[in-house]
DNA sequence: TGTGTTGATCTTGTATGGAAGAAGTTATAT
DNA sequence: ATATAACTTCTTCCATACAAGATCAACACA
């Protein structure tokens, strides 16, 4: 399954850490990083930290300013639909060349495991995001092209952390878990239109749900997706 | 239109040179790396050379082996399948998307202005090969999606690989040409679906000729993705 | 001839030390 | 009082040194 050495290097760990910080919102939206706070805080040296942080660039979930600073990119309204679009074009395509014929029953038999654990009583946030997550890896994995899946990770990186400011709203996780299953059921029994229509219709609730956030905490986003941070002393007790 | 800050820094140096000589070919599939190395032709040090092999490997483009080495990753016709699958599936959503009434007149000149520069005789091959990047990036930009536009210029990279491995076949590039200035025609007179019917043909066009090179040579595909490289010392006069 | 062993020489991973610039603070001059 | 220059302190970027492992050449030895 994996591909390439699969070490877990101390740069590895730094971008894994950081990246669950940003997407939880434990590191806030604008939030100033440091190669040297970052590399005290997990007890290692600049260098695995700055290479994490020029992959979490890359991913666009952390802006670096040359002589600046670093920070945590605030939530821009712009990437997070255009990782809405690119989500739901891959994971619609991915249905569409689906059929009953060639599915792998130890695929879908993984599918049911997850779904089971999703609609188990009483889960907490943070377990609920990775069964989901995974969800959608095997549904894309289903129709044979997981290979595609780490793109779609990123863009729903994004939408996660967007999704993570609306999850006040009170809609409760079971509705998500529902609409999951008729996925599954639909794409299950070969009816691929059917499976996209409630596909679509999953991603968009959430990307409604960000709209939602958005009205109400307008603060949160990002006015101008250029705009230069400037560095600011703040003095601190002692 | 840069998102981020646009400094020319030494890392990105090495990352675009690195790239478009794997992408051409200069680097063959396979080829060892070394940090050391790049760093000395490039007249730099280990530090952006590392960080544009760890960008590079991040794309697949790239596999570090720790205290092995480096190695312009071989065609791997899985990920080259998952690439145009990505591809297809982002750009067909694009065109999907699009209606007469929204284009904008600057973007539509644009791409005029790339067409008839594809139509310019005795076009050189790598000249080509930027304006159809242009060109594909300008046509997605029309249904508002330009920031989707890296996730499919990565998956690009690898299909443009390949298919340089193909580009003996005798086909001419008035072909490539053509097709696009059918899908742009379709597009520009609001008849979506013609668009991405041609939009379809055209990347499968692409993505046979790949097949067919791989058919003719075989050798030049990894057989064993996860395979792992060893190091040989070489003689050599000096 | 065959076999283990040591050392030389690669590799990437990590740590560390400036270099250059940006911004705030303070001292100084007018 | 106000403007300006020097300084302090932060930042990222890059260069360099070291650490640890992998591989091979050479050599000792049976």
């Amino acid at each position: 399954m994996s591909r390439g050495p699969s070490q877990r290097s101390r740069r590895l760990e730094a971008y894994q850490a950081v990246r669950r910080r940003i997407i939880g919102l434990d590191l806030a939206p604008g939030a100033a990083l440091s190669e040297n706070e970052l590399a005290e805080q997990f007890g290692l040296s600049r260098t695995p930290v700055r290479e994490a942080l020029i992959l979490l660039a890359d991913e666009g979930l952390v802006q670096v300013f040359p002589k600046i600073g670093s920070f945590v990119a605030r939530v821009d309204p712009g990437r997070v639909a255009d990782a809405q679009f690119l989500r739901e074009a891959v994971e619609m395509a991915g249905l569409e060349s689906l059929t009953q014929s060639e599915l792998d029953p130890e695929q879908v038999e993984a599918l049911r495991q997850n779904l089971a654990a999703q609609e188990a009583p009483g889960l907490d946030l943070e377990t609920f995001f990775g069964l989901d997550e995974e969800f959608h890896r095997l549904l894309l994995a289903l129709s044979g092209h997981a290979g595609s899946w780490p793109a779609v990770a990123t863009a729903k990186g994004h939408l996660d952390r967007a999704r993570m400011l609306a999850l006040r709203s009170d809609r409760p996780l079971q509705v998500y878990v529902r609409e999951h299953r008729g996925i599954f059921e639909a794409a299950l029994t070969g009816r691929a239109e059917l499976a996209q229509d409630r596909l679509r219709s999953h991603l968009r609730t959430v990307f409604s749900d960000i709209e939602d956030i958005r009205r109400e905490r307008p603060e949160l986003f990002a006015s101008d997706p250029d705009a230069v941070p400037t560095r600011k002393t703040v003095a601190v007790w002692g």
